[in-house]
Formats: structure tokens, sequence, C-alpha cells
RNA sequence: GGGGAGUUGCCGGAGUGGUCAAACGGGCCUGACUGUAAAUCAGGUGGCUUACGCCUACAGAGGUUCGAAACCUCUACUCCCCA
């Protein structure tokens, strides 16, 4: 034990660490210990958020403790309350059962599965729920909790004025039972979470103090905020997915080559996984120099690198270079189709027919045409505003678009503004 | 049940018969500066039009008027006070 990190200690040095039940430091101590975090399927894929939790268990893995994954397939049919203004519409069962199986598959490749002690695993709860009876849980697990308890948690409370189903009223009972099941058959004892869901693992610990006379702890981490106030995780088009379909690794690496410098200390305690030291180290290193934006760099490749792999990393290196380096006119051309499409995807498409080529196609009709601009107007005020670039080259208002400015024969790339690429697609 | 106030563009909020596509602030977009940043500064922010201009918009419907976001009537919704 001496050897690896004490837990908690690297979760507070971290800046990852919440709250945290009065015991949970010495039951960690006295040897190894079992921990895990449930993970709603509410959509196909993970996003950044919920990698900021999964760290936990990335963490509590490195220190010598054993993770177990919980994907909700049970109370991802129910709804979680918690954080949430208003009730949920009810995602619908089949889309779970695909949800399920897609984050899965995605949370394996972040902890180590190989034998051993600290072997990863992972763990459904539609499993134990499905052969569970309303009128035995209501006799063996609800009659533990009073409703009084339930309705003082924030989950609940900040709902009485609007109004909270019976359906996600019962969710902390779920995952109170969640707890308790892991806790007799995994040999669970301690439960990680995102801040919100405090009151929810308090339910469970409560639960499995009453049902099974044990002991059990748990912690939560911050939420991630950003210093701008606006909420971390999201870009324009939305949340940042870990899922390279729904975010290509390019915009995957850009997401985090654009953290503020006042957030980058924070994210690198979170996401990094390198040293207390190397992280001074290149703290320091940044704060000399923060244009060079050091920080952000290493943040973004070891990211990238962790999610996507090595060869989306370069990928995104060269398509990164191109859009925003020196990138011209001239290196847009030489790139060959293959190149291209890699560079270029995710980046949203237009398509046009060629033939509107042939005459010269306006500025204001091919940027409103291709969804570059929202409309002629919003087009010709870029155009006027000095926005809009062809294929990295200034234009002007009154210029128009030939047989010429095709790249690969089919391809003329608008910009609307420095950071926003359109891709126009000439077809037959 | 009685009395009063209100509903304006993404949001807040002016505007009480023409000069209102609608002050001001925020947000958002673009440019300059810069580090693909922050801060700052400048411009822009319904649609169509090269443009003159035209169309659609101030809760909904109808009306008065040469002309309405503004006046009247009804409808819907919101808020406040009294019992």
């Amino acid at each position: 034990m001496s050897t690896t990190p004490r837990f908690i200690e690297e979760l507070t040095w971290r800046g990852m660490l919440q709250d945290s039940t009065p015991e949970v430091a010495a039951a960690l101590g006295a040897g190894p210990v079992a921990g895990y975090i449930g993970f709603d399927p509410t959509a196909e894929s993970l996003h950044v958020g919920n990698l900021a939790t999964l760290m936990l268990l990335v963490q509590l893995q490195r220190c010598g403790h054993k993770p177990v994954l919980l994907v909700g397939g049970a109370t991802g049919l129910i709804g979680d309350p918690s954080g949430k203004r208003a009730e949920r519409k009810l995602l619908d069962a089949d889309q779970v059962l695909h949800n399920v199986a897609c984050i899965r598959q995605q949370l394996m490749q972040f902890l180590d599965f190989s034998p051993g002690p600290t072997q990863a695993e992972v763990v459904n709860n539609l499993d134990w729920f499905r052969h569970l009876s309303l009128l035995d849980f209501l006799r063996d697990v609800g009659k533990h909790l009073t409703v009084n308890y339930m309705m003082a948690k924030d989950s609940v409370q900040s709902r009485l004025e609007t109004g909270i189903s019976y359906t996600e009223f019962t969710y902390q009972l779920l995952q109170a039972y969640d707890f308790f099941y892991l806790h007799q058959t995994h040999g669970v004892r301690l439960q990680m979470g995102g801040s919100d869901q405090w009151g929810n693992i308090t339910a469970g610990i409560e639960l499995t103090r009453r049902m099974a006379g044990a002991d059990a702890h748990g912690l939560t981490c911050p939420l991630l905020t950003k210093a701008d106030g606006t909420k971390f995780g999201k870009s324009e088009d939305g949340n940042i997915w870990l899922n390279a379909q729904m975010t290509s690794p390019y915009k995957f690496y850009q997401f985090w080559l654009n953290a503020a410098d006042e957030d980058l200390p924070r994210l690198l305690k979170v996401f990094s996984l390198r040293s207390r030291a190397e992280l001074d180290a290149l703290l320091a290193g940044h704060a000399q120099d923060p244009g060079l934006r050091a920080g952000q760099k290493a943040l973004a490749t070891e990211l990238t690198t962790r999610v996507h792999g090595d060869s989306a990393l370069q990928r995104a290196l060269q398509a990164s270079e191109i859009l925003f380096g020196k990138g011209t006119t001239e290196q847009l051309r030489a790139l060959t189709p293959g190149e291209f499409a890699e560079i270029f995807e995710g980046v949203p498409t237009g398509q046009l027919s060629r033939n509107r080529l042939t005459e010269g196609l306006g500025l204001p009709d091919a940027l409103a045409e291709t969804g570059a601009a929202a409309s002629k107007s919003e087009a010709r005020r870029l155009l006027q505003s000095g926005a809009v670039r062809v294929n990295k080259s200034p234009v002007q208002e009154t210029d128009a678009l030939g047989p010429d400015d095709l790249l690969n024969h089919r391809y003329i790339l608008l910009q609307t503004g420095k950071k926003k690429y359109h891709l126009a697609v000439f077809t037959d």
C-alpha cells in the first residue's frame, strides 16, 4: 500500500473532493475497497462531464482499489430528478437498452479490466431490478426509509412547488437499493458521483445500514464550472461527446485547446493522469508564457489520445494546423481526397448543384443555401464585415464562385468568421 | 366574489395616433487588438432587394382612423390588492 497514493489525499489535491462521509478515509486506509459510480443511459454516448466523474473511478483504481461501473439500465427508465427543474419525459425503453450497450462499451476503455484484485467490473442494475416485484420491493426496501426522509432531499424539495411525479420521487430509493445490492453481492462499500448525487448516495448508505447493518461510505466531486460562468462541457453546437461520430476528434481536441487560462489548473488536475509534480511544473511553465498555451496543448493532447487514440490526435493536429495555422489556399489544394475527408469530417456541409458554378454563383446565395449563413441578409452582413473567406482567401461581396474554386473537384471551403467553417459540396 | 395593473424583438425594458423594424441595457454575431484567449474598442443583430423600396412583426380576433405597438370592443394568459 505504501507505493500507491492514498485515494483521499489524491482527490484532495486534485480538487475532486466535495462531500464525503466522515469515516471514508479510515475505511480506504484499512485496505482495498470496492467503489462504484452509476452512469445514466440518457444518451448514446458519455460526454466530458461524465468523464469528470469517471476520473474518480480511474483514480480509485490507481490507488489500489476496485472500481465498479454501474450502467443504469433500470434507473434510466425512471429518470433522476437530481438537478432537474421539471419532470422529464420518459426515455423510450428500446432507446435505453441501446444507450446502455453503447455506454457500457465506452466506459470500458478507461479502466483496467485485467484480472487481479483491482480489476474493474461493469454491472447493469436492470439485471437485479428486472426480477424484483413491486410487492417485494415495497415490503423489503420501501419499509426502511420514510417519506419524511425522502422528502428532505434537495432533489425533491426543489420540486415541491412545480411538482414531481411519484415515479421520479421513487428514484432515490432505486439508486439506494443499487448500493445495498452491490454491497451484498460485490462487496461494494463506497459510492461516488458528482455533487448533485450526494442525496442519492446518502440514501444508499442509509438503506444499506438499515437493511444489512453494514457501514457504507460515499463521496462526491464538485461539478465543474467555468470561469466565465457558462456551463462546462458545452460548445456552440452542444455537448462535447466522447463518441467520435457525435463529436469529431478534431472538435474534441479544440474544446480542450480553447480552455481558459483560469480554468486550466482545475481541468488538468481533474482530467490529467500526470503526477502532482508534473502538473506543477507544467502550470509553472504555462504561467511563464501563457500565449504558448502549453497547458491547453498538454490537456488537449492527453485527453484526445486517451479518448480517441493517437492517430485521431494526429489528424486533429493536422486539421487544426490547416484551419488555424498558416494554412493557405495552396495547402488546401494540395490535400488528397482522403486527407480532405478526414480533416473536414464533422464540419457542417451544404449541398449545391454543380451547374450553379458555370455562370458564377453569387456569394450571398452560396452562403445562405449551404447554411453557412442563416439568410441572404445575414450573408451580406457577414460579407460587408469582412468575415467571409473562400478556401481561406479573402473575398469581396460581389465576387462569385466558379468551377476554378473547387477543391478536389467538388468542395468549396466557406469561412464565416475566424473559427467557423462550412463545406459546400457540389454534386452533379 | 370585488377592485387594480400588465402582456413589446433572444432576455430585461422604453414607447401612448404618424418622424417606430421600435430608445436603452444584456445576450448573440462580426471586425480590430491578441494567444484560435481574457479584457478593451468599433460595427451589426426580422425577411426579400445592388438600390429606391416592399413584406411580415409589438398576446389573439375584430373595430375606429387618411394612418395604430399606441384608441375602442371581445378573447386568452400573468401579476397585485380587498373580502
